[in-house]
RNA sequence: GCCUCGGUAGCUCAAUGGCAGAGCGCUAGUUUCGUAAACUAGAGGUUGAGGGUUCAACUCCCUCCCGGGGCUCCA
């Protein structure tokens, strides 16, 4: 389904004659409305009732922001060439004029199936213009003839980004990539690797402090799971979707319904719960190419996913715990974060009552942590309400990173069942939460934040041996593999350049310490340090810094020892 | 997806219808240096892809791809 809006001062139309065989009678000869929101809707083949509730939800949602209350469906087949047949659009532009009509808009429409006269005056500002497109995967454009050689070796252009951005840093420190081929799907180079890696095992760390399981799922499932889940109906739009041989396949675009399949795999006794179950699978979700950036908005993503199954007397001593680990998570980074709690969107699965019941929950748990939240009206996912947790970008844009959803639906869905102190059959509630959000996404506030100055522990490379001449040579090389054996990550420059240049280079790349070897250290069996921060210390002894680095990195402390 | 600005060597950028260039990086040689850039030389290009206009296209036109910013969306 493509749809034009217009914000427009007055639309006015007139009918002339019938144009097609289906077409609405009695209908008045002339219209004319001011002040007004107009959809022209082109409504394509495969096209079902689900786009036309978001395309309307969307639109009454946009009225309000523009403070209109007139509201004009328009059918305009031109915006298309994959028509859906006549009848069978009209029925559903009929349904979507039902829809409008539950909101407090007031609801005007064009006849569907008649040649009409048309004068619009849209409004100027940024906004009057919009399209929209509803529906099925998107139509793959493909380019009359492709170069398929050197095209395919095409980095991702950032030239021109301040230095301050996450892209510049990362191309200077050789940290990842993004390519032509793959939008939207990171390369992680080695470097990057680390410390995506580091990251990881934090966390991973920090959920068996607080006692959760990993699991690992697929990647993929049958459509039939994602209409199940309720996925196909509301975020059909953003899921990669493929024919397997018959078989419709989606890729995961979140792990929800996995992580339901496993809780149903045994009969669960309330003895079992909470159940704190975590999974950093790879997602894809098919974002609208204008919505990709750097490594904030990507197509294929990790999350530090987890769903708690939970009796719902739990909730509360869940939503404590939860809100303390994420304090703990952003506190190492000393980031700033901003809560959100999110409502009812129009778009949504299951009754008021019980939106309502899960909302309260969340604000409570707020309210006791003392932590301050905007309210984020019809906001919240589709199955349920959430807290976000949002943070900025060193252009002062903000992201949402962890997100905690408290969610009534899909064990109802799926069907989830624990058996009770009473010996019945009851039904768990879930949380659904990422804490870091996409690590993608994470690590990108984190470089900007942190200006690429990484903590020892998470740094590619924690120490770079520097020889000041060819004489310090092999002492240097012994420094530097003791240092390998002891686990550090080290980097050797013996190469025949100044000190003076080694030492910018170091600096450049933001590598912590640098030792600094030559005949004075080598006669007296020690070492020199230099950290990123300008500081040095003479005559140390190897062994003593060995120890003090070790610590900084166990602890990951995030100040450099000197 | 929409609006807008871009895509030239690994990186940052010049060249504007008429021989595709510089600095850094890389390679080789010289140099052996004490806390943020030693010197010399060399290699490195289907100018994002495809088509068109022209005697001639990096340059002008069209389509597509990718990227930046803004919408929309969202982790």
């Amino acid at each position: 389904m493509k749809i034009l809006q217009l914000d427009v001062n007055k639309i006015e139309f007139e009918l002339i004659k019938p144009e097609l065989e289906t077409y609405e009678r009695d209908q008045p000869k002339r219209s004319e409305i001011d002040e007004a929101l107009v959809l022209f809707i082109a409504v394509e083949s495969g096209d079902n009732e689900a786009f036309g509730s978001k395309a309307i939800a969307d639109a009454i949602d946009f009225a309000g922001k523009l403070k209109r209350h007139n509201l004009v469906l328009y059918p305009f087949a031109h915006l298309s060439s994959n028509l859906e047949e006549p009848q069978r659009a009209m029925n559903l532009f009929h349904y979507m004029i039902k829809e409008a009509e539950k909101s407090k808009m007031k609801v005007f429409h064009a006849p569907f199936g008649w040649n009409k006269s048309l004068k619009v005056d849209v409004k100027g500002h940024p906004l009057a213009e919009m399209s929209r497109n509803y529906g099925e995967a998107r139509e793959a454009k493909v380019a009359k003839k492709k170069g398929y050689n050197v095209a395919l070796a095409k980095k991702a252009d950032w030239a021109g980004l301040p230095d301050s951005d996450h892209r510049t840093i990362a191309e200077k420190q050789d940290l990842f990539s993004f390519q032509e081929v793959t939008p939207g799907m990171v390369y992680w180079h080695p470097n990057g690797y680390i410390i995506y890696d580091q990251l990881m095992k934090y966390i991973r760390d920090k959920l068996e402090e607080y006692d959760y399981q990993m699991v690992a799922t697929p990647i993929m499932a049958d459509t039939a799971l994602w209409h199940i889940s309720g996925h196909i109906d509301h975020y059909r739009e953003n899921m990669f979707i493929f024919d397997a041989g018959g078989h419709e396949l989606g890729l995961k675009p979140m792990n929800c319904p996995f992580a339901m399949l496993i809780y149903k795999t045994k009969k669960r006794s309330y003895r079992d719960l909470p159940w704190r179950m975590a999974d950093f699978d790879k997602l894809y979700r098919n974002e609208i190419s204008g919505a990709l950036s750097g490594l904030f908005r990507v197509r294929e993503l990790t999350q530090d996913d987890a769903h708690i199954f939970m009796r719902e007397d739990q909730a509360e001593a869940e939503l404590t715990t939860m809100l303390k680990l994420t304090s703990e998570l952003y506190g190492i980074f000393k980031l700033d974060f901003k809560a959100k709690l999110s409502t009812m969107p129009d778009s949504h699965l299951g009754d008021e009552a019980t939106w309502e019941k899960a909302t309260s929950a969340l604000k409570k748990a707020l309210e006791k942590n003392r932590i301050k939240f905007e309210l984020k009206e019809k906001e919240g996912a589709f199955y349920g309400p959430k807290i976000d947790v949002d943070v900025k970008d060193s252009m002062g844009r903000e992201w949402q990173c962890a997100t905690i959803q408290l969610d009534y639906q899909l064990p109802q869905r799926f069907g989830l069942e624990y058996t009770g102190e009473d010996g019945k059959q009851h039904m768990p509630i879930v949380l659904h939460r990422v804490l870091y959000g996409s690590l993608e996404r994470f690590i990108a506030i984190l470089i900007e934040h942190l200006q690429g100055k990484f903590p020892t522990w998470m740094s590619p490379v924690q120490v770079r041996v520097l020889s000041i001449s060819d004489k310090a040579h092999k002492y240097a090389e012994e420094v530097f593999k003791q240092l390998k054996a002891q686990h550090i990550r080290v980097e050797l420059d013996n190469s025949d350049k100044t000190l003076q240049y080694k030492i910018r280079d170091g600096q450049l790349q933001q590598v912590p310490y640098m030792i600094i070897l030559g005949e004075k250290e080598m006669d007296a069996k020690n070492i020199s340090v230099r950290s990123r921060s300008g500081k040095q210390k003479m005559g140390l002894s190897l062994d003593s810094l060995v120890s003090d680095l070790k610590k900084e990195i166990a602890e990951r402390k995030s100040e450099l020892m000197l």
